[in-house]
DNA sequence: GTCCCGAGGTGTACTGCGTACACCTGTCGT
DNA sequence: ACGACAGGTGTACGCAGTACACCTCGGGAC
């Protein structure tokens, strides 16, 4: 179509951010991909091994759109702040997480972005010790999601009937579910993801204060 | 190949847990189930409506070998014990949780397990409020898994030089595993998961007593 | 005993995927 | 002016999931 400039990596996992931003995952494919690009499918090749790579390469992206750790606060504050920073991101592409859940080697990208959470811990005095369970205690929370028990949460059936036939098998989920949905934070009947995870979060980070004050150790001498 | 009794849905969801089990997820395509039964790939179709209702299928066997929720005690060491019985479970199925992470209906299998799991901190007093959150925080804690950071802890590069070029970019993340491996649970310099996934697990068991010894409520009028 | 009907198994075919491999082409250092 | 080589091309292969039309039995109704 237009002047085709020649193109290298950056271009490439830029567009391959951009259709997995706007058309979902499923339609990120080395063809669909090159298509965009207006180039045959391996001339991608040529920028990247192979397709894990690219997925490697747009996580590159992603950690790069994470703000700056805040210097100069105490550590639950910075830690808190990042983590809500990654989450930001991650809810501008949704497409991330699934992806972020299948790598499988440590980009220095990712090894940088958990250099500096691992550093908040430690400036704030947290033995190597406690840091590393801290930090697998995190988990993916540290990239601001969470594995949920269930992606869709129930949609609701229209058939009237089969509602109470659930709610009559099982009790104790349509109870708290009810409750959930008299939540004010709530929009619609689901629950808001952001309270949620923030709770979570903050049970974590109390946690922490409170073993790091006591002096834990993973010998329990 | 002997005598093929006739097919259904029960030999085939168990066929497939069975190779999957014994030649890892990848492996587990229509065609190749279809041949191990000795059937051909269309054949499954008259038992299981396509590919993702066979995963939906092969968690209900899951689900139906964990072991059954213990009773009369109080709701921590109950959740404790099922979640790690849930556990032992995932970690007999490798293939489990990649499956678990991309299902995105819940079928009754599963809304019976979190009924249950429920159950118990209702029975325990939670409000059905806390218990929401309860539920959230514990996410995929509660099919006895975490998503870590990453899956394969950094395979060490043969290359000492690399490695220490590497905690040199990355001191942190060098101090805290240097610290890991020098931790008497650990089998070879890498960690131990049971012990971080009990850590993490007790940490949330401990703030949600906390909370519910306070009476928390999600309106903090 | 005959017949038919429907559940269950078959065969063929389509689309889309990732990517190996041989090839062409345009640019730049000499 | 030329050769090398990075970068783009074309063709092809094997594997996926699965739509659709077909065949084949085994068992109930008469």
């Amino acid at each position: 179509m237009e002047v085709r400039t020649r193109l290298n990596r950056e271009r490439v996992l830029l567009a391959a951010v951009s259709l997995a931003d706007g058309e979902g995952l499923d339609a990120l494919s080395m063809r669909r991909l090159a298509q965009h690009l207006g180039v045959v499918p391996m001339a991608l090749y040529k920028h990247v091994a192979n397709k894990e790579q690219l997925l490697d390469g747009m996580v590159e992206v992603l950690v790069a759109e994470i703000d700056p750790p805040l210097v100069g606060t105490d550590w639950r504050t910075a830690v808190r702040a990042r983590v809500l920073a990654a989450r930001r991101v991650l809810r501008r592409h949704p497409w991330a997480r699934p992806v972020l859940e299948t790598r499988v080697v440590v980009t220095p990208a990712v090894l940088g972005y958990l250099d500096q959470t691992i550093a908040m811990f430690r400036a704030g005095g947290f033995s190597d010790d406690l840091t590393h369970h801290v930090m697998h205690a995190l988990g993916s929370r540290a990239w601001g999601f969470t594995q949920e028990l269930f992606d869709t949460p129930t949609p609701p059936p229209e058939d009237p009937a089969v509602l109470v036939a659930l709610a009559h098998a099982f009790p104790n989920v349509a109870a708290v579910a009810a409750a959930s949905s008299h939540d004010s934070s709530a929009v619609d009947g689901g629950c808001d993801d952001q309270a949620e995870f923030e709770f979570a979060l903050d049970l974590m980070l109390d946690g922490f204060a409170r073993m790091h004050a006591q002096g834990w150790t993973s010998r329990p001498g």
